[in-house]
RNA sequence: GGGGCUAUAGCUCAGAGGUUAGAGCGCACGCCUGAUAAGCGUGAGGUCGGUAGUUCGAAUCUACCUAGCCCCA
């Protein structure tokens, strides 16, 4: 009878796991954990939405993995985790995918193809990779609730994202103002960050440098503490590569700190700039008629001055285009044509391009705009939206002209003005629009804001509560981030996203914002659909929401303003807007919020961590999540990024086909995820095999023992472990420390460590426990006994729990390994994802395990000492004697021998006493207890130590148990506490192994019985390997028949160890045979034929 | 330009103040095998990115520099 199926042959991961899926689903298992019952309460995961506009790559499976094994771990540590899917849909990305499909790429071309198909097509592009994330999920053993996913676009999800921008309308929190944003002219857009990243250019500029004349009458104090009079002939310089700017100049910025210097043309014009450029200032000057160009930077300094002596010098602007007046101003009177224009204090100024005064038009710069801001200076918006020049009072003779053509006519008149110093060209990299290579404008554009900064304490308050994983993000990426936070722009002027509710009068401009879709239909006096949820009575969606219209008090009309918001709102809106919060659900939002677990890539810092904590910060005045674990990127094997272009992408579900989504995940856990890593399919079989392959080895191990002797879970009563082997107990210590450091680890997000300990301990069982503990396994039912049965339940034990311990990390091999034990039935519970985090009830002998790992190292120094005397494991030594630096080490030699000899197929153990034969005793200072004490001195003590033979000392110590020394004048005690005792061969030689702590010495005799017991074991190793090439089953019984041309060497042993040859090789009878030709090998006693039969 | 991370063996990574810096892979040599050649052992292989400092003591702490990656401008 066979207590256990066979396992399959080979390592066919990929397939149990697909039989494991298919269980799975069968029983419902994933439901079943939410179902079962959780004392520990609630742990609450939020899914963060992934854009499903694109295959799932390697980075993804990470991220899930990583997502999947915590609400594992908490499921069974008795906690419910809801687990509901999410999809991210509105946005530019899937605006784009739709653009190309339909081969346009304008603003203007969505509007005449209509914007409700084009919205329909986006809408249908976001289920096209949804079942490709499906399989990738289900394949990767992510546990998801897929039925009831969220989708940002869903009517509900909308209604109470309304709800909430309507709640920061409340509290002044939504607001509109102006943002600077690279700009499209042609194809009217603004452009991305990203996209402007794929698209710079080196291309040639105009290079002008421009005279402003400064108003007669002022002085300007030297550095030298004398007063200059300004008369009309002195300029300030600026330099600028967009003359078209020009129009909008309203000011000149310089550095408070640079100092400036004035200096003299030949044509008596006195011209500011900064001292100490690091580029040349260009200029003409005419000798005996002829232009020669010059240097500025070299010309005789007339004065010295501050750059904030310049601060509040008022000039003559080039173009007096007309502009709204100036209400408050940092400058009394206001900058006007009238008073002058004035020079302002700017930290961005630099020395490395241009003159240190830098020309300012607010609405095409980002600094620009800032300081316009901040001291109050007009915003004259020249362009219009297609790029041509506003036909605006001043500069009526540059109107409608395309931005980059009014250059040349801006330079020409300037230049008749006597203005211009010097006109080139200059050689940089620009941002061009990569759909229709024309240069990008920084572009000043209406947007909707959330006002973050004035949150930012709040913010940065709330970010103490959250754990971070790694640390450092909490005070570094994030906090900085958090430090200077901007207001949040998130207005987008497109079309596939979630209308701002926000309806404004055209007449009056009163605003108003629409918190509900009952609200909407009040308010524009609509009847309200019997189910305003169902998208085919109404859709919150662009244009049809763009059809509700109603009549302001002062008899203007409300209309909705166009932008759609940012998509990262949306996702940050999750925790409320899923549950439809506050419409439905009140009561689960406030058990699910904040959450106890979140988990994306690092790029999600200024992402999706970033709009989860700002809308739950401004909303509820709470962090969205309590602990935070932040995925390093995934690149290819070179450390570089994953692309297409690059020909480097991995699929990922291709290695799953090869090694198995537990290899994958495997692999992941182990090299630290939040760390960016190296990828590659070479690296997950590598992973797979320092854990699936000594796992399953294990398993098949047992299997194959248990059902020859047909032992059953439960079969027999119990063995106390303190009745068990030495072994065993071990084993189970070992267990025990692995559950309780494998908890820690999790308990605190430290996946890598956690697996570490996993596979360390596989090691202890593969490698020494199971390998140690064959011959228990192998002996007959009657001989084996009590010590068969202990090391039956203790294995048994051990793989079971251990099959518990890895279900969260590769819960396929898990739930393999729990069905084929049959814990289910042992247990009854149904999977191993059902079974609660197991606990290793034992009490600890802790000498035991430190006596086991120095038997292990005794027998590496032995095999070590064995490989240099060349002499094989197979031959038998005599003895080999061990030698400790202490003696409470000598008690486990004694104790565990029998694993030593067995281990390093020896005779004796000895443990020498005498140990000056073979060893050195170097005393060292305890660094760690004396260095505070001792300070400098402790170099002294070392050297005395150093100085004087070991032994000696100790007998000393022995003696008085306590030492004094004086040391420079100061008498020093220390104890035996204080030292380290190390130990090291006399002289290096090739019987001898170890370290400070231990010696093994073996002895390399080898006598004629020696001989005689070596060629019996190669005899019985050759007669193995024969079995194994026959492929014999563990249990066949066999005869053996010899043969042997040269003498009766060989003939003696055989008769000498022919039953112990027949016992360890199954086989009944052994007989001289001529017969016998199919196996010929030499021993070091002469040649033997072998053939074995089955019987 | 600002911020963050990383730099340790040929490769992938541990080590977070204690004096002999580790593991796995790869390489060389060898061994065991009645679970396992997708196994086991041994060995070679390191001025711990550089410089300066703090300390009795630095791979580890500090500062600066260099390189790579990420985020922002």
């Amino acid at each position: 009878m066979k207590p256990f199926k066979e396992l399959p042959k080979g390592y066919p991961f990929p397939d149990l796991e697909q039989e494991i899926i298919k269980f799975w689903k069968e029983r419902g298992i994933f439901k079943k954990t939410l179902s079962k019952e959780s004392p520990q309460g609630e742990w609450v995961f939020y899914e963060g939405p992934p854009t499903a506009n694109n295959k799932p790559h390697v980075g993804h499976v990470l991220t899930r993995v990583v997502k999947d094994l915590f609400p594992r771990f908490k499921t069974m540590r008795g906690f419910r985790v809801e687990r509901q899917a999410g999809w991210d849909t509105h946005g530019l990305p899937v605006e784009i995918e739709i653009e190309k499909k339909l081969g346009i790429s304008t603003k203007k071309e969505i509007e005449e193809f209509g914007i409700e198909k084009f919205n329909r097509l986006c809408l249908e592009s976001v289920h096209i990779y949804e079942r490709e994330w499906r399989v990738m999920s289900e394949r990767v053993g992510f546990w998801i609730d897929m039925e009831n996913a969220y989708f940002t676009y869903h009517s509900r999800y909308i209604e109470s994202i309304w709800w909430a921008l309507k709640e920061l309308f409340k509290r002044g929190l939504l607001f509109k103002d102006y943002k600077i944003q690279p700009y499209c002219a042609r194809c009217g857009t603004t452009l991305s960050s990203h996209e402007v990243a794929q698209n710079y250019k080196e291309t040639e500029d105009p290079s002008l440098w421009l005279l402003f004349p400064l108003l007669a009458g002022q002085k300007i104090e030297t550095t030298t503490g004398e007063t200059f009079p300004v008369e009309n002939n002195v300029y300030l310089l600026a330099w600028t590569t967009t003359p078209w700017t020009l129009l909008a100049h309203v000011g000149l910025a310089v550095s408070p700190e640079f100092t400036y210097k004035a200096v003299k043309m030949d044509d008596d014009k006195i011209v500011i700039f900064a001292d100490k450029l690091l580029n040349e200032v260009p200029a003409l000057e005419y000798k005996e008629g002829k232009a020669v160009k010059i240097d500025l930077r070299d010309k005789t300094p007339l004065f010295f001055t501050k750059g904030e002596k310049l601060v509040g010098l008022r000039y003559k602007r080039p173009f007096n285009t007309v502009h709204a007046p100036v209400n408050e101003s940092y400058f009394n009177p206001p900058p006007s044509d009238d008073s002058g224009w004035c020079v302002f204090p700017a930290e961005y100024v630099s020395l490395e391009n241009g003159s240190g005064i830098v020309h300012t038009a607010p609405p095409f710069g980002d600094d620009d705009f800032r300081s316009g801001k901040q001291f109050g200076l007009p915003f004259i918006l020249t362009i219009d939206e297609e790029g041509r020049v506003k036909n605006l009072s001043g500069i009526e003779r540059f109107s409608g002209l395309w931005f980059k053509d009014a250059d040349k006519p801006i330079v020409k008149e300037l230049r008749e003005r006597k203005l211009v110093l010097f006109f080139g060209s200059y050689l940089h990299s620009y941002p061009f629009c990569w759909r229709c290579e024309q240069p990008l404008i920084y572009l000043a554009s209406e947007n909707w804001f959330i006002k973050t900064s004035s949150k930012k304490e709040d913010l940065i308050e709330k970010n103490k509560q959250i754990n971070w994983i790694p640390q450092h993000i909490k005070e570094g990426r994030f906090g900085r981030w958090l430090e200077n936070i901007v207001d949040w722009a998130i207005s987008r002027k497109r079309y596939w996203g979630t209308p701002i509710p926000v309806w404004s009068c055209q007449k009056c401009g009163t605003v108003e914002v629409i918190g509900s879709f009952k609200e909407l239909f009040e308010k524009s006096g609509q009847p309200i659909p019997s189910d305003p949820y169902d998208n085919n009575q109404f859709d919150p969606h662009r244009p049809m929401v763009d059809r509700f219209k109603w009549r302001c008090s002062c008899g203007g009309t409300f209309e909705r303003i166009p932008e759609v918001l940012d998509a990262w709102f949306d996702s940050g809106a999750m925790p409320f807007a899923h549950l439809h919060y506050p419409f439905e659900n009140r009561d689960k939002f406030t058990k699910r919020f904040p959450a106890d677990f979140i988990s994306e890539a690092v790029d999600q810092t200024r992402g999706w961590f970033y709009t989860l904590h700002a809308l739950a910060v401004t909303l509820f005045n709470s962090p969205a999540y309590k602990n935070c674990v932040v995925l390093g990127h995934v690149n290819d094997e070179k450390g570089r990024k994953m692309s297409k272009r690059l020909g480097n992408v991995v699929d990922p579900m291709e290695v799953i086909k090869e090694t198995g989504a537990d290899a994958l995940r495997w692999y992941f856990y182990l090299n630290n995820p939040t760390l960016p890593s190296r990828f590659s399919a070479r690296l997950v079989k590598d992973a797979a095999q320092s854990y699936l392959i000594p796992l399953w080895n294990s398993i098949s191990f047992f299997t194959i023992y248990a059902n020859i002797d047909g032992w059953e879970p439960g079969g027999k009563e119990t063995i106390p472990l303190e009745e068990r082997n030495t072994l065993d107990k071990w084993i189970v210590y070992k267990l025990k420390t692995l559950r309780d450091r494998v908890t820690d680890h999790l308990e605190s997000f430290n996946l890598s460590s956690a697996a570490k300990e996993i596979n360390d301990f596989l090691d202890d069982l593969t490698n020494w426990y199971i390998r140690r503990s064959r011959e228990r396994f192998w002996a007959s039912v009657e001989e084996g006994g009590k010590e068969k049965e202990s090391a039956y339940q203790t294995l048994y034990y051990v793989l079971s729990t251990l099959a518990k311990i890895i279900a969260p990390f590769t819960p396929f091999i898990a739930e393999y390994i729990y069905q084929h034990l049959q814990v289910d039935k042992v247990e009854k519970v149904e999977s191993v994802h059902l079974a609660d985090w197991p606990t290793v009830r034992v009490e600890m002998e802790q000498s035991l395990v430190e006596g086991m790992d120095l038997i292990k190292k005794v027998c590496k120094y032995a095999r070590a000492a064995r490989q240099q005397a060349k002499i094989k494991i197979r031959q038998p030594i005599e003895k080999i004697t061990v030698i400790t630096s202490d003696s409470s080490l000598d008690k486990f030699i004694t104790e565990y021998s029998h694993l030593i000899k067995e281990e390093v197929n020896v005779l004796k153990v000895e443990i020498a006493h005498n140990k000056e034969k073979f060893v050195n005793i170097k005393v060292k200072p305890n660094f760690r207890s004396l260095g505070p004490k001792l300070g400098k001195k402790l170099r002294v003590l070392q050297n005395f130590l150093t100085s004087i033979k070991g032994e000696d000392l100790i007998d000393a110590l022995e003696k008085e148990g306590e030492l004094k020394v004086d040391i420079e004048g100061e008498e020093i005690k220390f104890s035996e506490k204080d030292l380290e005792i190390a130990i090291e061969p006399k002289s290096k030689t090739v019987s001898l192994e170890g370290d400070s702590r231990v010696i093994v010495l073996i002895d390399t005799r080898i006598t004629p019985e020696l001989l005689e017991m070596g060629v019996a074991r190669e005899i019985i190793h050759f007669i193995q390997q024969e079995r194994k090439r026959k492929n014999l089953e563990y249990t066949q019984r066999i005869k053996i028949k010899w043969y042997t041309p040269d003498g009766t060497k060989i003939a003696d042993v055989i008769k000498k160890f022919s039953d112990w040859i027949k016992k360890e090789t199954l086989a009944i009878d052994i007989v001289h045979s001529k017969s016998a030709k199919e196996l010929k090998f030499g021993t070091p006693l002469g040649e033997i034929n072998i053939s074995i039969e089955q019987i």
